[in-house]
DNA sequence: GGTACCATCTGAACGTCGTCAAGATAGGGG
DNA sequence: CCCCTATCTTGACGACGTTCAGATGGTACC
Protein backbone atom coordinates (compact mmCIF):
# COMPACT_ATOMS: atom_id res chain seq x y z
CA UNK A 1 0.00 0.00 0.00
CA UNK A 2 2.00 2.73 -1.11
CA UNK A 3 0.24 5.95 -0.75
CA UNK A 4 -2.96 4.62 0.99
CA UNK A 5 -1.39 5.44 3.89
CA UNK A 6 0.54 8.58 3.18
CA UNK A 7 -2.27 10.44 1.18
CA UNK A 8 -5.27 8.43 2.67
CA UNK A 9 -8.28 9.11 0.11
CA UNK A 10 -6.88 11.36 -2.79
CA UNK A 11 -5.06 10.57 -5.60
CA UNK A 12 -6.87 7.35 -6.93
CA UNK A 13 -6.70 6.68 -10.80
CA UNK A 14 -10.33 8.37 -10.73
CA UNK A 15 -9.59 11.45 -8.19
CA UNK A 16 -11.51 10.19 -5.50
CA UNK A 17 -14.41 7.75 -6.99
CA UNK A 18 -15.78 6.70 -3.64
CA UNK A 19 -16.97 10.48 -2.48
CA UNK A 20 -17.84 11.01 -6.18
CA UNK A 21 -20.29 7.69 -6.26
CA UNK A 22 -21.73 8.84 -3.49
CA UNK A 23 -22.29 12.16 -4.41
CA UNK A 24 -23.80 10.60 -7.75
CA UNK A 25 -25.98 8.41 -5.58
CA UNK A 26 -27.36 11.51 -3.78
CA UNK A 27 -27.96 13.36 -7.42
CA UNK A 28 -30.07 10.90 -8.61
CA UNK A 29 -32.10 9.85 -5.57
CA UNK A 30 -32.92 13.61 -5.09
CA UNK A 31 -34.33 13.78 -9.01
CA UNK A 32 -35.77 10.31 -9.84
CA UNK A 33 -36.45 8.96 -6.27
CA UNK A 34 -34.91 5.70 -4.77
CA UNK A 35 -36.49 3.08 -7.66
CA UNK A 36 -33.94 5.19 -9.81
CA UNK A 37 -30.93 4.36 -8.05
CA UNK A 38 -28.81 1.93 -9.83
CA UNK A 39 -25.52 0.88 -9.35
CA UNK A 40 -24.73 0.77 -13.01
CA UNK A 41 -26.65 4.64 -13.47
CA UNK A 42 -24.17 6.14 -10.39
CA UNK A 43 -20.99 4.52 -12.09
CA UNK A 44 -22.44 5.65 -15.98
CA UNK A 45 -22.73 9.20 -14.09
CA UNK A 46 -19.58 9.18 -12.61
CA UNK A 47 -17.90 7.78 -16.27
CA UNK A 48 -16.25 4.35 -14.54
CA UNK A 49 -16.99 0.82 -15.62
CA UNK A 50 -20.32 -0.65 -13.92
CA UNK A 51 -18.06 -3.25 -11.52
CA UNK A 52 -15.69 0.09 -10.15
CA UNK A 53 -17.68 0.87 -7.54
CA UNK A 54 -17.67 -2.44 -5.99
CA UNK A 55 -14.03 -1.75 -5.38
CA UNK A 56 -15.51 0.56 -2.76
CA UNK A 57 -18.84 -0.61 -1.64
CA UNK A 58 -19.45 -4.44 -0.60
CA UNK A 59 -22.71 -3.79 -2.18
CA UNK A 60 -25.86 -1.72 -3.34
CA UNK A 61 -27.13 -1.57 0.39
CA UNK A 62 -23.06 -0.49 1.21
CA UNK A 63 -23.95 3.06 -0.98
CA UNK A 64 -27.34 3.32 0.48
CA UNK A 65 -25.67 3.59 3.92
CA UNK A 66 -22.34 5.75 3.23
CA UNK A 67 -25.53 7.66 1.96
CA UNK A 68 -27.31 7.85 5.45
CA UNK A 69 -24.32 8.20 7.08
CA UNK A 70 -23.73 11.55 5.36
CA UNK A 71 -26.95 12.41 6.32
CA UNK A 72 -26.96 11.66 9.62
CA UNK A 73 -23.43 14.06 9.81
CA UNK A 74 -25.43 16.60 8.07
CA UNK A 75 -28.13 16.16 10.45
CA UNK A 76 -26.13 16.86 13.25
CA UNK A 77 -24.65 19.18 12.53
CA UNK A 78 -28.26 21.32 11.45
CA UNK A 79 -29.07 20.22 14.89
CA UNK A 80 -26.07 22.16 16.34
CA UNK A 81 -26.87 25.43 14.52
CA UNK A 82 -30.56 25.39 15.49
CA UNK A 83 -29.19 24.61 19.16
CA UNK A 84 -26.64 27.40 18.67
CA UNK A 85 -29.32 30.21 17.37
CA UNK A 86 -31.81 29.27 19.90
CA UNK A 87 -32.32 31.26 23.14
CA UNK A 88 -30.87 30.08 26.73
CA UNK A 89 -34.03 28.54 28.14
CA UNK A 90 -33.43 24.66 28.02
CA UNK A 91 -36.98 24.15 26.54
CA UNK A 92 -36.16 26.40 23.53
CA UNK A 93 -33.12 24.65 22.99
CA UNK A 94 -35.11 21.49 22.57
CA UNK A 95 -38.10 23.33 20.65
CA UNK A 96 -35.04 24.82 18.39
CA UNK A 97 -33.29 21.19 17.91
CA UNK A 98 -36.87 19.91 16.83
CA UNK A 99 -37.36 22.55 14.24
CA UNK A 100 -34.11 22.06 12.87
CA UNK A 101 -35.06 18.40 12.75
CA UNK A 102 -37.83 18.97 10.47
CA UNK A 103 -36.46 21.48 8.17
CA UNK A 104 -33.46 18.90 7.32
CA UNK A 105 -35.78 16.41 6.43
CA UNK A 106 -37.58 18.75 4.48
CA UNK A 107 -34.73 20.09 2.57
CA UNK A 108 -32.56 16.62 2.25
CA UNK A 109 -35.68 14.46 1.52
CA UNK A 110 -33.45 11.71 -0.19
CA UNK A 111 -31.23 11.53 2.53
CA UNK A 112 -33.51 11.35 5.36
CA UNK A 113 -35.57 8.60 3.73
CA UNK A 114 -32.49 6.92 3.34
CA UNK A 115 -31.22 7.39 7.13
CA UNK A 116 -34.43 5.83 7.77
CA UNK A 117 -35.34 3.11 5.30
CA UNK A 118 -34.42 0.32 7.51
CA UNK A 119 -30.68 -0.19 6.25
CA UNK A 120 -29.49 0.88 10.11
CA UNK A 121 -31.52 -2.12 11.32
CA UNK A 122 -31.13 -4.82 8.35
CA UNK A 123 -27.60 -4.74 8.83
CA UNK A 124 -25.87 -5.41 12.03
CA UNK A 125 -24.58 -1.91 14.09
CA UNK A 126 -20.97 -3.76 13.35
CA UNK A 127 -21.26 -3.56 9.72
CA UNK A 128 -22.33 -0.77 9.56
CA UNK A 129 -20.49 1.24 12.67
CA UNK A 130 -19.93 5.19 11.16
CA UNK A 131 -23.69 5.43 10.19
CA UNK A 132 -24.80 3.77 13.62
CA UNK A 133 -22.09 6.65 15.60
CA UNK A 134 -23.17 8.96 13.16
CA UNK A 135 -27.12 8.48 14.65
CA UNK A 136 -26.12 8.56 17.72
CA UNK A 137 -24.36 11.67 17.45
CA UNK A 138 -27.65 13.30 17.17
CA UNK A 139 -29.41 11.90 19.38
CA UNK A 140 -26.64 12.41 21.82
CA UNK A 141 -27.48 15.87 21.48
CA UNK A 142 -31.17 15.81 21.92
CA UNK A 143 -30.08 13.36 25.22
CA UNK A 144 -27.70 16.33 26.50
CA UNK A 145 -30.46 18.84 25.67
CA UNK A 146 -33.32 16.76 27.77
CA UNK A 147 -30.83 16.47 30.69
CA UNK A 148 -30.35 20.05 31.16
CA UNK A 149 -33.90 20.89 30.82
CA UNK A 150 -34.34 18.17 33.72
CA UNK A 151 -31.99 19.50 35.56
CA UNK A 152 -33.09 22.94 35.56
CA UNK A 153 -36.65 21.51 36.66
CA UNK A 154 -37.88 22.92 33.17
CA UNK A 155 -39.52 19.60 32.01
CA UNK A 156 -40.56 16.34 34.27
CA UNK A 157 -38.42 14.13 36.03
CA UNK A 158 -37.89 9.82 35.11
CA UNK A 159 -35.93 8.17 32.22
CA UNK A 160 -34.12 11.35 30.28
CA UNK A 161 -33.89 8.65 27.30
CA UNK A 162 -37.25 7.98 27.32
CA UNK A 163 -38.07 11.42 27.55
CA UNK A 164 -36.04 12.06 24.49
CA UNK A 165 -37.11 9.48 22.20
CA UNK A 166 -40.79 11.46 22.87
CA UNK A 167 -39.11 14.31 21.51
CA UNK A 168 -37.55 12.82 18.74
CA UNK A 169 -40.75 10.67 17.88
CA UNK A 170 -42.61 13.99 17.64
CA UNK A 171 -40.69 16.05 14.91
CA UNK A 172 -39.73 12.42 13.33
CA UNK A 173 -43.31 11.74 12.85
CA UNK A 174 -44.15 15.06 11.35
CA UNK A 175 -41.20 15.11 9.29
CA UNK A 176 -42.34 11.42 7.66
CA UNK A 177 -46.07 12.25 7.22
CA UNK A 178 -44.77 15.55 5.37
CA UNK A 179 -42.27 13.87 3.25
CA UNK A 180 -45.50 10.99 2.40
CA UNK A 181 -47.56 14.22 1.22
CA UNK A 182 -50.29 13.19 3.69
CA UNK A 183 -49.48 16.38 6.17
CA UNK A 184 -50.63 18.62 3.95
CA UNK A 185 -53.46 16.94 2.14
CA UNK A 186 -56.27 16.06 4.25
CA UNK A 187 -58.12 19.08 5.00
CA UNK A 188 -56.09 22.08 2.82
CA UNK A 189 -53.33 23.60 3.89
CA UNK A 190 -51.93 23.84 7.61
CA UNK A 191 -49.89 26.36 6.73
CA UNK A 192 -45.45 26.15 6.14
CA UNK A 193 -44.26 22.94 7.49
CA UNK A 194 -41.61 24.94 9.42
CA UNK A 195 -44.56 26.71 11.16
CA UNK A 196 -46.27 23.18 11.82
CA UNK A 197 -42.87 22.24 13.44
CA UNK A 198 -42.63 25.02 15.75
CA UNK A 199 -46.02 23.75 16.27
CA UNK A 200 -45.03 20.94 17.31
CA UNK A 201 -42.16 21.13 19.08
CA UNK A 202 -44.21 23.57 21.06
CA UNK A 203 -46.82 21.13 21.56
CA UNK A 204 -44.24 18.27 22.82
CA UNK A 205 -42.27 20.99 24.75
CA UNK A 206 -45.39 21.42 26.39
CA UNK A 207 -46.59 17.80 27.22
CA UNK A 208 -43.20 17.27 28.94
CA UNK A 209 -42.99 20.71 31.03
CA UNK A 210 -43.28 20.38 34.50
CA UNK A 211 -46.86 21.10 36.39
CA UNK A 212 -46.93 24.41 38.03
CA UNK A 213 -45.27 26.44 35.95
CA UNK A 214 -47.09 29.30 34.71
CA UNK A 215 -48.39 29.00 30.96
CA UNK B 1 -68.40 -9.59 -18.77
CA UNK B 2 -70.70 -12.82 -17.86
CA UNK B 3 -69.92 -13.49 -13.51
CA UNK B 4 -67.60 -10.14 -13.64
CA UNK B 5 -71.41 -8.30 -12.35
CA UNK B 6 -73.12 -11.11 -10.91
CA UNK B 7 -69.97 -12.76 -8.97
CA UNK B 8 -67.78 -9.59 -8.93
CA UNK B 9 -64.29 -11.66 -7.08
CA UNK B 10 -65.31 -15.15 -7.06
CA UNK B 11 -64.78 -18.34 -9.49
CA UNK B 12 -61.76 -17.30 -11.18
CA UNK B 13 -59.59 -20.13 -12.75
CA UNK B 14 -57.73 -20.24 -9.93
CA UNK B 15 -60.46 -19.09 -7.17
CA UNK B 16 -59.29 -15.79 -6.75
CA UNK B 17 -55.70 -15.01 -7.35
CA UNK B 18 -55.71 -11.47 -6.58
CA UNK B 19 -56.36 -11.76 -2.85
CA UNK B 20 -54.21 -14.90 -3.01
CA UNK B 21 -51.34 -12.50 -4.38
CA UNK B 22 -51.61 -9.83 -1.64
CA UNK B 23 -51.81 -12.82 0.87
CA UNK B 24 -48.58 -14.33 -0.37
CA UNK B 25 -46.72 -10.50 -0.85
CA UNK B 26 -48.11 -10.20 2.93
CA UNK B 27 -46.13 -13.71 3.72
CA UNK B 28 -42.72 -12.50 2.04
CA UNK B 29 -42.70 -9.19 3.10
CA UNK B 30 -42.90 -10.29 6.63
CA UNK B 31 -40.27 -13.39 6.30
CA UNK B 32 -37.89 -12.06 4.02
CA UNK B 33 -38.31 -8.00 3.75
CA UNK B 34 -39.03 -5.73 1.32
CA UNK B 35 -35.97 -6.51 -0.69
CA UNK B 36 -37.06 -9.88 -1.07
CA UNK B 37 -40.53 -8.95 -2.83
CA UNK B 38 -40.55 -10.50 -6.34
CA UNK B 39 -43.27 -10.93 -8.31
CA UNK B 40 -42.03 -13.71 -9.71
CA UNK B 41 -41.68 -15.45 -6.23
CA UNK B 42 -44.88 -14.34 -5.44
CA UNK B 43 -46.68 -16.17 -8.29
CA UNK B 44 -44.46 -18.95 -7.91
CA UNK B 45 -45.65 -19.33 -3.96
CA UNK B 46 -48.98 -19.17 -5.59
CA UNK B 47 -48.63 -21.76 -8.11
CA UNK B 48 -49.00 -19.65 -11.47
CA UNK B 49 -46.83 -18.20 -13.56
CA UNK B 50 -45.01 -14.87 -13.29
CA UNK B 51 -46.96 -13.00 -16.28
CA UNK B 52 -50.55 -14.25 -13.90
CA UNK B 53 -50.16 -11.03 -11.46
CA UNK B 54 -50.26 -8.17 -14.38
CA UNK B 55 -53.64 -9.18 -15.07
CA UNK B 56 -54.51 -7.97 -11.58
CA UNK B 57 -52.42 -5.58 -10.79
CA UNK B 58 -50.66 -3.33 -13.27
CA UNK B 59 -46.75 -3.65 -11.82
CA UNK B 60 -44.92 -4.11 -8.93
CA UNK B 61 -45.78 -1.24 -7.63
CA UNK B 62 -49.80 -1.79 -7.36
CA UNK B 63 -48.96 -4.80 -5.55
CA UNK B 64 -47.36 -2.95 -2.66
CA UNK B 65 -50.26 -0.59 -3.40
CA UNK B 66 -53.28 -2.95 -2.59
CA UNK B 67 -50.95 -3.99 0.54
CA UNK B 68 -51.19 -0.80 1.84
CA UNK B 69 -54.61 -0.52 1.31
CA UNK B 70 -55.36 -3.59 3.19
CA UNK B 71 -53.35 -1.85 5.99
CA UNK B 72 -55.01 0.81 6.12
CA UNK B 73 -57.76 -0.85 6.33
CA UNK B 74 -57.00 -2.98 9.51
CA UNK B 75 -55.51 0.39 11.13
CA UNK B 76 -58.87 1.92 11.22
CA UNK B 77 -60.24 -1.20 12.60
CA UNK B 78 -57.78 -1.53 15.39
CA UNK B 79 -57.96 2.32 15.83
CA UNK B 80 -61.88 1.71 16.38
CA UNK B 81 -61.67 -0.97 18.65
CA UNK B 82 -59.23 0.78 20.76
CA UNK B 83 -61.76 3.75 20.74
CA UNK B 84 -64.32 1.53 22.09
CA UNK B 85 -62.32 -0.23 24.75
CA UNK B 86 -61.36 3.71 26.27
CA UNK B 87 -63.19 5.26 29.09
CA UNK B 88 -65.70 7.89 28.06
CA UNK B 89 -63.18 10.97 28.67
CA UNK B 90 -62.47 12.61 24.80
CA UNK B 91 -58.39 13.14 26.20
CA UNK B 92 -58.64 9.17 26.96
CA UNK B 93 -60.43 8.24 23.52
CA UNK B 94 -57.48 10.11 21.64
CA UNK B 95 -54.73 8.14 24.26
CA UNK B 96 -56.08 5.08 23.29
CA UNK B 97 -56.14 5.58 19.64
CA UNK B 98 -53.01 6.61 19.56
CA UNK B 99 -51.84 3.53 21.46
CA UNK B 100 -53.79 0.98 19.32
CA UNK B 101 -51.82 3.10 16.91
CA UNK B 102 -48.67 2.08 17.58
CA UNK B 103 -49.42 -1.50 18.51
CA UNK B 104 -50.77 -1.93 14.97
CA UNK B 105 -47.27 -0.43 14.05
CA UNK B 106 -45.42 -3.35 16.13
CA UNK B 107 -47.46 -6.33 15.24
CA UNK B 108 -47.89 -5.62 11.67
CA UNK B 109 -44.55 -4.02 10.53
CA UNK B 110 -44.44 -5.21 6.79
CA UNK B 111 -48.05 -3.63 6.23
CA UNK B 112 -46.75 -0.66 8.32
CA UNK B 113 -43.86 -0.07 6.58
CA UNK B 114 -45.47 -0.20 3.13
CA UNK B 115 -48.31 2.00 3.83
CA UNK B 116 -45.95 4.48 4.65
CA UNK B 117 -43.52 3.79 1.77
CA UNK B 118 -44.17 6.96 -0.09
CA UNK B 119 -46.51 4.85 -2.74
CA UNK B 120 -49.12 7.49 -2.03
CA UNK B 121 -47.13 10.40 -2.54
CA UNK B 122 -45.88 8.51 -6.10
CA UNK B 123 -48.51 7.40 -7.31
CA UNK B 124 -51.33 10.06 -8.07
CA UNK B 125 -54.54 10.54 -5.60
CA UNK B 126 -56.51 9.36 -8.45
CA UNK B 127 -54.63 6.38 -9.53
CA UNK B 128 -54.79 4.80 -6.05
CA UNK B 129 -57.92 6.01 -4.98
CA UNK B 130 -58.94 3.43 -2.75
CA UNK B 131 -55.99 3.62 -0.75
CA UNK B 132 -56.19 6.84 -0.23
CA UNK B 133 -59.47 6.86 0.97
CA UNK B 134 -58.74 3.88 3.24
CA UNK B 135 -55.47 6.31 4.78
CA UNK B 136 -58.35 9.31 5.05
CA UNK B 137 -60.67 6.35 6.87
CA UNK B 138 -58.20 6.63 9.84
CA UNK B 139 -57.77 10.20 9.66
CA UNK B 140 -60.64 11.01 9.77
CA UNK B 141 -61.47 8.76 12.80
CA UNK B 142 -58.29 11.02 14.44
CA UNK B 143 -60.18 14.12 13.54
CA UNK B 144 -63.16 13.48 14.92
CA UNK B 145 -61.67 12.66 18.35
CA UNK B 146 -60.35 16.11 17.98
CA UNK B 147 -63.16 17.95 17.44
CA UNK B 148 -65.03 15.85 20.41
CA UNK B 149 -62.30 16.69 22.68
CA UNK B 150 -62.23 20.60 21.76
CA UNK B 151 -65.89 20.69 22.07
CA UNK B 152 -65.41 19.28 25.49
CA UNK B 153 -63.23 21.63 26.43
CA UNK B 154 -60.67 19.59 27.46
CA UNK B 155 -57.82 20.36 24.39
CA UNK B 156 -56.81 23.58 23.22
CA UNK B 157 -58.70 25.26 20.25
CA UNK B 158 -57.33 25.37 16.92
CA UNK B 159 -57.29 24.65 13.43
CA UNK B 160 -58.43 20.98 14.80
CA UNK B 161 -56.72 19.37 11.53
CA UNK B 162 -53.12 20.77 12.64
CA UNK B 163 -53.72 19.29 16.38
CA UNK B 164 -54.98 15.57 14.90
CA UNK B 165 -51.70 15.92 12.32
CA UNK B 166 -49.55 16.47 15.73
CA UNK B 167 -51.06 13.44 17.71
CA UNK B 168 -50.81 11.33 14.40
CA UNK B 169 -46.89 12.78 14.19
CA UNK B 170 -46.44 11.87 18.11
CA UNK B 171 -47.60 8.30 17.75
CA UNK B 172 -46.04 7.86 14.34
CA UNK B 173 -42.63 8.53 14.56
CA UNK B 174 -42.37 6.50 17.73
CA UNK B 175 -44.14 3.37 15.87
CA UNK B 176 -41.26 4.04 13.27
CA UNK B 177 -38.41 4.66 15.41
CA UNK B 178 -38.83 1.46 17.34
CA UNK B 179 -39.77 -0.46 13.79
CA UNK B 180 -35.84 0.84 12.69
CA UNK B 181 -34.79 -0.49 16.08
CA UNK B 182 -33.65 2.93 17.58
CA UNK B 183 -36.19 3.10 20.31
CA UNK B 184 -34.50 0.82 22.16
CA UNK B 185 -31.07 0.87 20.79
CA UNK B 186 -29.19 4.16 22.23
CA UNK B 187 -29.58 3.83 26.18
CA UNK B 188 -30.23 0.33 27.08
CA UNK B 189 -33.92 -0.57 26.95
CA UNK B 190 -36.78 1.83 27.88
CA UNK B 191 -39.61 -0.58 28.60
CA UNK B 192 -42.20 -2.22 26.49
CA UNK B 193 -43.38 -0.56 23.58
CA UNK B 194 -46.85 -0.94 24.70
CA UNK B 195 -45.72 1.26 27.63
CA UNK B 196 -43.46 3.67 25.57
CA UNK B 197 -46.78 4.31 23.49
CA UNK B 198 -48.55 4.88 26.54
CA UNK B 199 -46.55 7.26 27.64
CA UNK B 200 -45.96 8.84 24.21
CA UNK B 201 -49.74 9.51 23.81
CA UNK B 202 -49.91 10.75 27.66
CA UNK B 203 -47.32 13.35 26.40
CA UNK B 204 -48.68 14.54 24.07
CA UNK B 205 -52.13 14.99 25.48
CA UNK B 206 -50.90 17.42 28.28
CA UNK B 207 -49.28 19.24 25.01
CA UNK B 208 -52.31 19.38 23.61
CA UNK B 209 -54.71 20.22 26.68
CA UNK B 210 -55.95 23.67 27.51
CA UNK B 211 -54.71 25.16 30.65
CA UNK B 212 -55.72 25.58 33.93
CA UNK B 213 -56.77 21.76 34.36
CA UNK B 214 -55.79 20.83 37.18
CA UNK B 215 -52.92 18.02 36.94
C1' DG C 1 -76.79 -29.13 -25.77
C1' DG C 2 -73.79 -26.84 -28.69
C1' DT C 3 -71.25 -22.61 -29.77
C1' DA C 4 -69.26 -18.30 -29.37
C1' DC C 5 -67.23 -15.14 -26.21
C1' DC C 6 -64.37 -13.15 -22.88
C1' DA C 7 -61.96 -13.16 -18.65
C1' DT C 8 -58.14 -15.61 -17.22
C1' DC C 9 -53.82 -17.77 -17.52
C1' DT C 10 -49.33 -19.68 -19.92
C1' DG C 11 -44.80 -19.73 -22.53
C1' DA C 12 -41.36 -17.33 -24.36
C1' DA C 13 -38.90 -13.38 -25.04
C1' DC C 14 -36.41 -8.60 -24.27
C1' DG C 15 -33.74 -5.43 -21.81
C1' DT C 16 -31.82 -4.25 -17.31
C1' DC C 17 -30.12 -5.13 -12.98
C1' DG C 18 -26.70 -6.89 -9.07
C1' DT C 19 -22.71 -9.32 -8.72
C1' DC C 20 -18.48 -11.89 -9.65
C1' DA C 21 -14.03 -13.61 -11.77
C1' DA C 22 -10.07 -12.69 -14.56
C1' DG C 23 -7.29 -9.59 -16.83
C1' DA C 24 -5.55 -4.72 -18.01
C1' DT C 25 -3.54 -0.24 -16.21
C1' DA C 26 -1.01 3.01 -13.61
C1' DG C 27 2.16 5.07 -10.56
C1' DG C 28 5.40 4.78 -6.57
C1' DG C 29 9.30 1.83 -4.10
C1' DG C 30 13.18 -1.11 -4.77
C1' DC D 1 14.44 0.08 -14.80
C1' DC D 2 11.32 -3.38 -13.06
C1' DC D 3 7.93 -4.98 -10.06
C1' DC D 4 4.09 -4.60 -6.92
C1' DT D 5 -0.30 -3.37 -5.50
C1' DA D 6 -4.25 -0.66 -5.59
C1' DT D 7 -7.41 0.48 -8.99
C1' DC D 8 -10.30 -0.11 -12.83
C1' DT D 9 -12.35 -2.75 -17.18
C1' DT D 10 -14.24 -6.52 -19.80
C1' DG D 11 -17.25 -10.09 -20.07
C1' DA D 12 -20.30 -13.09 -18.21
C1' DC D 13 -24.25 -15.33 -15.27
C1' DG D 14 -28.57 -15.65 -13.14
C1' DA D 15 -32.72 -13.15 -11.68
C1' DC D 16 -35.99 -9.64 -12.24
C1' DG D 17 -39.89 -6.53 -14.33
C1' DT D 18 -42.57 -6.35 -18.14
C1' DT D 19 -44.81 -7.42 -22.63
C1' DC D 20 -47.25 -10.15 -26.17
C1' DA D 21 -49.31 -13.76 -28.82
C1' DG D 22 -51.77 -17.65 -27.93
C1' DA D 23 -53.99 -21.51 -24.93
C1' DT D 24 -57.71 -22.53 -21.50
C1' DG D 25 -61.97 -22.84 -19.48
C1' DG D 26 -66.28 -21.35 -17.61
C1' DT D 27 -70.84 -18.56 -18.78
C1' DA D 28 -74.45 -16.98 -21.56
C1' DC D 29 -77.17 -17.27 -25.31
C1' DC D 30 -79.48 -19.70 -28.89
Amino acid sequence: MPRAKSIPKRAYHHGDLRVALIAAAVQILEKDGEAALTLREVARRVGVSQAAPYHHFADKEAILAAVGEDGFNHLAVAMEDGRAAAGRGTRAILRAMGVAYVRFAVRHPSHFRVMFSGILQKRGVKECGPLHAAAQRSFGMLLEAVVAAQKAGAIVEGNPAKLALFSWSMVHGLAMLHLNGVADGPAGPLGSIDDLAAGAAEAISRGLETRGTRS
